[in-house]
RNA sequence: GGGCCGGUAGCUCAGUUGGUUAGAGCACACGCUUGAUAAGCGUGGGGUCGGAGGUUCAAAUCCUCCUCGGCCCA
């Protein structure tokens, strides 16, 4: 027989099945870059409908890692889409460069080299942290470039530059120009390490153990002449807070009890001790005395009574309200001066009896409650803790010593215990209380609450009318937030949260460029004063503020030596909060504005940028910096963990990159559900790797299947094609309405899913395989295989283009094999789906046959494993079926639908399909079992026909 | 410890207002093909829908509790 392989048209192209994406992704990069592409984009784009995703910045500090990888791509993909739907969707990326991280570290490398940061001048040591934060921006803008993410990577935006330094001075200015700033004294987060006050971003908890003590001090004053000369027992795990204790709260609403401790052994009585009724056992517990009513224990000696007998109405059960005017002392008071004060009770909404003695000492200095509490009560803070975490050299006890978080220090048997054990307040001491406590994030130090001085911006203050948490809240709900629990999560944050405080006292940072009048404590507010400052800071940075000469900036008309120039920094998060004022309203990039139709950050930003960006828009601007606000999750390992370097289940981006491609990284992005938490490892990317393979070979059949198509082959009228080709038109007319929505909502996920099993079982295992004979052996010029090409060439067009958003490398380089020296694929616009082949009638009979095809499949498969066909083409097949299905079976060719041999039909109720081997012969070209094979050439007619 | 969110086949995901035997793709097994061939096609197994109660004629879906995980806060 001859061998009429060579008649045959097969796939014929040069796209590798290998895609080796490591070494040609970084080509296809170079000459993306070579080439000028995003300027030739924005070009291109230019006059259309904007979308601005506003970048909220990473921090300029260490690698990339895979969180950053899937928030770039996410951006990427929103901005690309955007794009393909013909819009002009600029991207700025930018970095975050200010704060103590940065500072950190530097100093880390001063105290490599044995130097101190106090001895390097301030500008000196800012220098280096501008050096070190460039340093990373340089390096995570190469690592990101590499993911294939687009933007104006030659002109980010950076926190740190002159322009936004002084634009962030300038917005501060507006907050003060406008009353919005006030000094307060207040307990914030303090590191006595870094001595700085945190933000709550900067703050861990971790467990540790402390020590609790039981402290008794003695009532001096009371309503009851009887509790004179009694105690009151106070708990607390924070030893070193009692040297500035100022008072004790009650609960109004706490049952209190007076325990008679009578040490049996020593014949003695105790003096009575006030506690909390419901946590009287615990305490006598910690003391070492039975539980209340218990009998005396043999071998011990005490034994604890409630005085309840009715002598006096003392001893029932006391209600915290009777409290009201009761007056103690200090254990220290003979030191005089602060601790001879009185201490007085006060009533606190905040006692519980879940704890402790439901009686709270209190430092004004160092709880927030506390602080409340006394202020409203006349008692201010004394500042006795100094930043470094010791008691000020002139504390009459134990002063200059510290510090405060050493666990020596408070230690059963420490200073402070020992001095009170001496003072005969020491009720019971043990280094064994096991809870969560706060840590500085950068240093892993222990914090503390410490009142300082600190600049704050009201949250409740009535500016303009509202509050800025009214406006804020109101903001809030202007803005889309997708997903749409996002709105509830920023809305509970938003009503509860405090006053912002916005100083910092570091170096590395934008001036809270204030002058205090220090004549009356409030701050200067002077349009000239500013003008000249912003000026300052715009020419020579934030270095400015410190370097120039406070009279320089008050002018003539004022007198420097009645000013105090405000020393502190700005929170970094002031600094990102004021990113849309720099970037998008600067002009500095014209084609931004504001507000951006999007943010997109991981949703632990709606603590973070979406509330430092909403607070800072509505307090200047009344309304959010932005439309919508898109968050993902949180990446975590393959077993739903979090990722951390002690667990060893870290996933690296530019590991992924090397060893399977950034498009893989990019399709990982997509498939993933990104609103919520999500895994990444080791089998999640073998099956992306799958995946891609599928499409990447979808890509490959495509491109040789369409080996010198031209436009006189194309079928020029959708109307007259097979209906197959028809249905293949109508399904991207499906597709198209379904990922114009996927992109509407940033969907992903289902934007990929459609794209994949439309190429999965639309493609791959219906059309491409029934076509296959029309392709491969029908002549050039016959219809349906005109028309089948002139579709494949539809959807190559749709394909191509709709993946490029995900596979940006992989779609150049489809692009590139089909047409060579054309312009880069990114420049397209979304695929042209005629809207005329949409034909739902059409769809629901094909759905019907496919039903029916299925059955037919299934049916063969025994015949199969008894070995009496091998191919579906040696099948001769009977349906059996209703009328209509029949009807529609004969209206189509249905035998080439489920590439069988022959196939017949016949009318019957029960559905059914038999099978058997086809006694035709095997057409030697086309392998098709037919009837009018000519057994001399081994031709059927159409292929006769096709090779003559 | 508190608030919020999540847990559907080995993996990634669908499951509309509670309504037939819970689906898809991949992976796996078996088979076909050897003219997409380190590819393609077919068939099949695989889930007590995190667990336990409850509401209902009916629950993956609604309620309660528990558990595991995550984010935020303390």
């Amino acid at each position: 027989m001859t061998d009429y392989r060579n008649t045959v048209f097969l796939p014929k192209t040069d796209f590798p099945m290998k895609a080796g994406l490591p070494q040609k992704e970084p080509e296809i990069l170079a000459r993306w870059l070579g080439d000028g592409l995003e300027a030739k984009l924005r070009a291109a784009r230019n006059g259309r409908e904007k979308f601005i995703l506003h970048d909220g910045p990473p921090y300029a500090n260490g690698d990339i890692h895979i969180g950053h990888a899937l928030n770039h791509i996410l951006k990427d993909l929103v901005v690309r889409t955007q794009t393909l739907l013909g819009k002009d969707a600029p991207y700025v990326p930018g970095w975050d460069c200010h704060g103590l991280p940065i500072e950190w570290k530097v100093e880390e490398q001063y105290r490599a080299r044995k130097l101190s940061k106090d001895s390097v001048p301030a500008a000196e040591f800012r220098a280096e942290c501008r050096a070190y934060a460039q340093h990373w921006v340089e390096r995570q803008r190469e690592q990101l470039k590499r993911l294939g993410v687009g933007g104006d990577w030659d002109h980010p935006y950076l926190t740190m530059a002159f322009d936004a330094e002084a634009t962030i001075v300038r917005e501060l200015l507006k907050f003060a120009d406008s009353g919005q700033l006030y000094r307060g004294a207040k307990p914030v987060m303090w590191s006595p390490v870094e001595k700085t006050a945190l933000a709550e971003a900067e703050v861990e908890y971790e467990d540790i153990v402390s020590t609790q003590i039981d402290v008794a001090f003695e009532i001096v004053e009371s309503r009851f002449t009887n509790l004179i000369g009694q105690q009151v027992a106070i708990w607390t795990t924070t030893p070193w807070t009692i040297p500035v204790n100022q008072a004790i709260a009650y609960g109004p609403e706490v049952e209190y009890v007076l325990l008679n401790l009578v040490d049996l052994n020593a014949k003695r009585e105790l003096p009575f001790v006030l506690v909390s009724h419901k946590l009287a056992d615990s305490f006598l517990a910690r003391i070492g005395f039975p539980a209340l009513h218990a009998d005396p224990v043999d071998g011990r000696s005490a034994v604890a009574e409630p005085l309840s007998d009715g002598k006096s109405m003392y001893f029932d059960p006391i209600p915290g309200s009777a409290l009201a005017g009761t007056v103690a002392r200090h254990p220290m008071h003979a030191l005089g001066g602060f601790f001879a004060r009185p201490r007085p009770f006060l009533a606190g909404d905040f006692v519980t009896t879940e704890q402790g003695t439901g009686l709270v000492h209190m430092a004004p200095d160092h709880g927030e409650d506390d602080f409340l509490l006394c202020k409203a009560n006349g008692l201010e803070p004394v500042f006795a803790v100094e930043g470094d975490g010791k008691y000020r050299a002139d504390w009459a006890w134990l002063g200059g010593q510290g510090s405060v978080i050493n666990p020596k220090f408070n230690a059963p048997d420490g200073p402070i215990c020992t001095a009170l054990r001496e003072a005969g307040a020491l009720l019971a001491a043990s280094a064994d209380y096991k809870h969560s406590y706060p840590h500085s994030w950068r240093s892993k130090a222990k914090l503390i609450f410490r009142a300082t001085p600190q600049w704050f911006i009201p949250m409740d203050v009535a500016h303009g009318g509202q509050t800025l948490r009214d406006t804020a809240l109101a903001a809030i709900k202007d803005t889309r937030w997708l997903p749409a629990k996002g709105q509830n999560r920023i809305t509970a944050m938003v009503e509860g949260r405090p006053d912002w405080v916005i100083s910092r006292q570091r170096a590395w940072g934008v001036p809270i460029t204030l002058f205090v009048d220090r004549r009356t404590g409030e701050y200067l507010r002077d349009a000239e004063v500013n003008a000249r400052i912003v000026a300052a800071v715009k020419a020579g940075g934030a270095d400015a503020w410190w370097a120039t000469d406070p009279a320089v900036f008050l002018g003539n008309a004022r007198d420097a030596a009645d000013y105090e120039r405000v020393d502190d920094i700005l929170d970094v998060w002031f600094d990102s909060g004021c990113t849309h004022a720099f970037v998008l309203e600067s002009g500095e990039w014209p084609a931004l504005s504001s507000p951006a139709d999007l943010y997109l950050e991981g949703s632990d930003q709606h603590r973070g940028w979406f509330q430092s960006s909403l607070l800072e828009s509505c307090g200047t601007r009344g309304r959010a910096p932005y439309k919508a606000v898109l968050t993902h999750g949180m990446t975590l390992d393959n077993k739903g963990f979090k990722q951390s370097k002690s667990l060893g289940n870290v996933t690296d981006p530019i590991k992924v990159m090397e060893t399977y491609g950034a498009d893989i990284v990019r399709l990982w992005t997509a498939t993933v559900d990104a609103t919520e938490d999500h895994r990444i490892g080791d089998e999640i990317l073998k099956g992306v790797s799958d995946q891609y393979r599928k499409l990447r070979n979808t890509f490959r059949y495509l491109l040789g299947a369409l080996d010198g198509f031209d436009e006189a082959e194309r079928w020029t009228d959708a109307g007259t094609m097979p209906e197959l080709e028809r249905w293949v038109l109508h399904r991207l007319t499906d597709l198209d309405a379904e990922l114009r929505t996927c992109v509407g909502n940033f969907d992903f996920n289902g934007y990929v899913t459609a794209v994949s099993t439309f190429v999965n079982n639309d493609l791959s295992a219906f059309v491409f395989d029934i076509r296959k004979d029309s392709l491969y052996c029908d002549a050039h010029d016959d219809p349906k295989r005109r028309a089948y090409r002139t579709v494949l060439d539809h959807v190559f067009e749709a394909l191509v283009k709709w993946l490029a958003p995900v596979l940006v490398f992989t779609a150049e380089e489809v692009w590139a094999t089909r047409f060579p020296g054309a312009e880069s694929v990114h420049f397209s616009d979304w695929p042209g789906i005629d809207a005329a082949w949409r034909d739902e009638a059409l769809a629901a009979r094909w759905e019907r046959l496919r039903e029916l095809r299925g059955l037919v499949t299934v049916s063969i498969e025994p015949l199969r494993r008894e070995k009496k066909i091998g191919s579906s083409l040696e099948a001769a097949v009977t349906v059996s079926a209703d009328a209509d299905s029949v009807a529609l079976m004969q209206s189509v060719d249905f035998n080439e639908l489920c590439i069988a041999g022959q196939t017949a039909f016949r009318v019957v109720d029960q559905e059914a399909v038999t099978v058997e081997a086809t006694t035709d012969p095997r057409c030697e070209r086309c392998w098709r079992h037919r009837p009018d094979v000519d057994p001399v050439t081994g031709l059927d007619a159409r292929c006769a026909a096709v090779v003559a």
